[in-house]
Formats: C-alpha cells, sequence, structure tokens
DNA sequence: AATGAAAATGATAATTGTTTTCATATAGAT
DNA sequence: ATCTATATGAAAACAATTATCATTTTCATT
C-alpha cells in the first residue's frame, strides 16, 4: 500500500496503519447513506476479499469511530450501526426517530440552522469546561410511531 | 395490590397491571440520579424480594421504555442503562458526554433555553410531519475526554 | 531493496447481555 | 369467590461482541 490518500496522515496521526481492508470499509461506508450493521459490512467486505475476518471489521469499526471518522449507532435491535461522520457534515446530515415498541427508525433531516448553531456553541462550551474533544454528537427521538399509537 | 398510586391509571391505559415489582423498579428508579444498569436494578430489587428473577427486571424495563416512563441508555460498555424519564423533565435534565475512547460517561446539563424551546418545537414538528409521537429525546455528544486526547 | 519492530490480521474460543420458552402464580374485573 | 388475561421465575437458548494467540503485514530505517 505505497499511494498516500487523504486519509493517510489521519492514520498516521492517530498510531494507525493504512491497510487494504480499512481502505476497503471505509469506501463501502462511503458508498451508501444507509445504517449498515457489522454484519452487513461484513458481507460486502468478503465479497471483496474473502480471506477477510469478522474479527477485523470489528477493529475497524472502532478503530474510525474512535478516529471520528465513522458514527455508531445503536438503535433498538441489538447490532451497531456505522455511517460515515463525514457525510453528517454536508447532505447527509440527520437524526433519528426511533419507535420504542416496534424499532423502526425514520431519518429526520429537517433541521435547523438555528440547532446547527446551537450545537457549535455547545461543542465550543464543552471543550472549554469539561476538555473534552466533541467530535460528533447525535441525537435521538423515542417515541411511539403511527402503527403503535394504535396498539 | 389494592392502592391506587399515581401512575396506576398510566399502566392500565397500557394494558399493564400494577405489581409490587414493578412499584419496586419504579421506586428505586425514582430514588437515584444514576444510570443504573438492569444488573445493578436487579440487585437493589434482590435486596427487597430475593425470588424476583432477572428476566421481570429486563420485561419491566422495556415496558417502562415503552410507557415513556423511563428512558434507555446505550453508552459504549455493552450494558443497557436506564433513568426515570419524568426526572429529565425537571432539574435532572440532562445529557452526556461520552468518551468514545474510554467509554466514560460526563452528565452535562448547562443547556440552554435555547436548546428547550427548539426540541420542544421539533417534537411539534415531527408529530405532525410523521405521526410520531415523541416521548423522549437523548442527545449524545461524542469525543475523546482529557486523558485520552493524550494518547 | 533488505531489515526489523510495531501493528494488523484471522480462526477459534470464550464471554456476556438479552431473549425465549413454558409451566405456574397473580391481578383485578365480574 | 371465580375466572381470564397478564405477569412471573428458572433454565435454556441466543447472538453480538471480545479475547486469545500464532502468523502476517506495514512502513520507517538501513
Amino acid at each position: 500500500m505505497k499511494n498516500k490518500c487523504w486519509w493517510h496522515d489521519k492514520f498516521y496521526n492517530f498510531g494507525a496503519r493504512m491497510t487494504s481492508t480499512r481502505r476497503t470499509i471505509i469506501d463501502i461506508l462511503h458508498s451508501t447513506r444507509e445504517h449498515l450493521s457489522v454484519e452487513d459490512i461484513f458481507k460486502k467486505v468478503h465479497e471483496m476479499n474473502p480471506s477477510t475476518g469478522l474479527t477485523t471489521v470489528y477493529r475497524t469499526l472502532d478503530l474510525l469511530e474512535q478516529m471520528g471518522m465513522a458514527q455508531k449507532y445503536i438503535f433498538g435491535d441489538g447490532k451497531a450501526r456505522y455511517e460515515l461522520a463525514i457525510n453528517r457534515k454536508g447532505k447527509g446530515y440527520h437524526h433519528h426517530l426511533v419507535c420504542v415498541k416496534c424499532k423502526t427508525i425514520i431519518d429526520y433531516s429537517d433541521f435547523t440552522n438555528n440547532e446547527i448553531e446551537l450545537f457549535k456553541a455547545t461543542k465550543t462550551k464543552l471543550l472549554k469546561k469539561y476538555n473534552f474533544k466533541i467530535v460528533n454528537h447525535v441525537t435521538y427521538f423515542y417515541g411511539l410511531c403511527g402503527k403503535c399509537q394504535n396498539l
């Protein structure tokens, strides 16, 4: 893996190395807007390189989360899901409505500029006050979807 | 269990019955501001009534979440945590900073009136647009705590 | 290009939080 | 007091995730 890419330095700064599997996983996340489960991602990686193990996928996703490149979501179905954090800064920025009964997820992107400004200010405040370097934030709205409201 | 309490109707409307175990669990949640894990809660219940099973605790917490009485949190340590949703409306209202590396949780309550208004408006909007009855919302801020920033 | 130490990987086993099952007990309306 | 839907407990089943450890790979330095 000789050629450098834009994320090469990001990995280096994190004391991590660039590998083809990691690049593949980033590509997969980059190519979709769905919330892929670890197994979803594993299957796709496996298509490209059948020798890749599930453990590596877990480890890579964990690393990406720590680097702030991926966002991990845990809804109610017992499996972690991931999406590229980079996406969220642009067009794909969204939050989630979660039905606490049937676990249906609806993406919600009708946020306001007001909200963006608010969170931007909050991040700065939290860094100062708690010395906590925020890389991402996620809001979940919990409730009952139309179907489940009628028992 | 003959005597009615304020939550009796809430249960009834949900097609659920009031039991002493459920009351105990509500009391436990009511008596703390910590984010208790299921096992934490089970241990406390067990002190009061050793015959209570872990399964019932899981089932009760699930029920309370669906009723909107409890909020379920999943941070990064692999166990679900709960707190009374009622508390969040008053003094105890807060969000969480989660260190993606060491999984430290810091409660954050320096929110603004601006934020409260924003979420109130959002709830109304979401009900109209998606017919989704919001019972609660949660914001997680993810990042690196002071220690983990210095590797 | 060869080297070597640190980091990444894969296969498997182990772990553990959570759910299912099913027979029994209980709540609460009648 | 009776009866039916609901709740419960114990144990087994389940499934996502993590730990282990020997092997391979990256990449900075020769």
